[in-house]
DNA sequence: TCTGGGGTCCTAGGACCC
DNA sequence: TCTGGGGTCCTAGGACCC
């Protein structure tokens, strides 16, 4: 049996723990650059502000005074998600991390136990210690286990708990469950499935085999079987090396400053390499891209990439920097405004199982030695102390973020202060 | 003024091999 | 009429997730 616990809108809730006055007011949090609403409270949803609503459209149709907006603050998301999936792990066994607000636990050796008043506990522990309000759906699958939490939120959210642990509870489920909300059907799916007739979930898991391997690859059959009651779909108890690391980010305004896009591709790069040396990896190949703004159709658009072969697979800060540098040169334009740019490491190899070449064997010894330490002196301070030259100061491209939270747990000087 | 960032998996089709 | 067959590897593109 797996069990899905599932933070109820993750971002506003960190907000709202630290700031007990936006309870019961409608609030939203905003993707990076403050460009659109990615966490809304139940008030924000019924005031029918939409998951992606850019800033400016909302205030065209609601009350703006009345509306909580926030900046998204991805250190107390993740300190606070941190927290959530400890005491988790506390409940069971063995529990795989699936994104920053879900956890599947694995409810399966527990033969006498009562799930359904187990999640019941779980979800009161997660309030009281973390001050977080989660839904906890049970299935004997983990497609299923997805639905029972959505039907948990969506039917009786103070309780928040459902369990489709046997064949008329699992039915009920799927009969009342739109096609469009279940795991892994998309938008693109969910209107190929109407168009053919089906529109629940139970729907679903009574169309032929065929038309569903012809129509959605072997990915929709392994989803058709799990809501069947059969698993298809793993556990992931390790966290697995990336396959693909990407550092990109949209500027806080257009540039078409050369230097200002070397700053942040240099910043952008040097992140990449800690992300690489994180998961002891190295990339043997970089995509370094540039792009305008192509909601902007007046402005001369310019999409830009190119792809580097390292000499030697690399997690260097200056290495990547040195790339990402070159890979500039050749592919930016003047005259164009830019908006974003990025580098993605790909073809990645085990750090210990480089294939060096007669150049840079002796070398890289020291290099890595160097790196370590820098990576030390800059964990030790809890923010980027140690830097390159290149990287600058100015952050001229900073995306925008005008209305940020402090850092509640993880600054000292953010530290909410009680009046005396 | 103005639309996120970071991932995964699968498939079709082309290049190339013997 | 009739232009091999069976592989591998790579890439681009499309679907999905939070």
């Amino acid at each position: 049996m797996y069990a899905l616990v599932d933070c109820n809108n993750f971002y506003v809730s960190c907000e709202r723990m630290f700031n007990p006055g936006l309870e019961g007011k409608p609030v939203i949090v905003l993707s990076n650059n403050d460009g659109c609403a990615i966490s809304r409270s139940d008030e924000a949803k019924a005031l029918g502000i939409e998951m992606g609503a850019v800033p400016h459209l909302i205030s065209e149709k609601v009350d703006i005074s009345q509306l909580k907006i926030f900046s998204s603050n991805y250190t107390l998301y993740g300190d606070m998600s941190d927290r959530v999936m400890k005491l988790l792990s506390e409940f069971v066994p063995r529990m795989e991390i699936y994104s920053i607000d879900e956890a599947f636990l694995d409810m399966s050796c527990m033969p006498f136990v009562n799930l359904e008043a187990l999640a019941v506990k779980i979800k009161a522990t997660i309030k009281q210690c973390c001050g977080i309000p989660v839904c906890v759906g049970i299935g004997p699958t983990k497609a299923l286990a997805k639905v029972a939490n959505r039907f948990a939120k969506k039917t009786n959210k103070a309780y928040g708990v459902y369990c489709a642990a046997d064949k008329a509870s699992i039915d009920f489920m799927l009969k009342q469950t739109p096609i469009g909300d279940i795991w892994n059907i998309g938008h693109q799916y969910e209107l190929l499935l109407r168009r053919n007739g089906i529109f629940t979930g139970s729907d679903f898991v009574h169309v032929s085999e065929d038309f569903v391997r012809n129509n959605m690859t072997v990915q929709g059959l392994r989803l058709q079987m799990e809501l069947k009651g059969t698993p298809c779909f793993e556990w992931e108890f390790e966290q697995e090396a990336r396959k693909v690391i990407c550092v990109s980010r949209s500027f806080g305004a257009l540039t078409s400053d050369k230097a200002i896009m070397a700053e942040a591709l240099s910043n952008f790069a040097a992140a990449c390499a800690l992300k690489l040396r994180r998961q002891q990896s190295a990339a043997r190949e970089l995509r370094i891209f540039i792009n305008t703004n192509p909601h902007r159709p007046q402005d001369k658009q310019c999409f830009k990439s190119i792809v580097l072969q390292l000499d030697t697979a690399s997690n260097s800060t200056p290495e990547l920097i040195k790339y990402a540098l070159k890979a500039l040169d050749i592919i930016f334009k003047d005259g164009c405004r830019y908006m974003k740019c990025g580098i993605e490491a790909r073809n990645l190899v085990a750090e210990n199982n480089i294939q060096f070449n007669i150049f840079t064997a002796g070398v890289t010894a020291k290099k890595k030695k160097l790196l370590s330490v820098l990576d030390k002196v800059n964990d030790g301070m809890g923010k980027e102390l140690v830097r390159y030259g290149i990287q600058g100061f100015t952050r001229t491209y900073k995306a925008r973020a005008a209305k940020l939270s402090p850092c509640y747990t993880t600054r000292f000087e953010h530290i909410i202060k009680a009046n005396d």
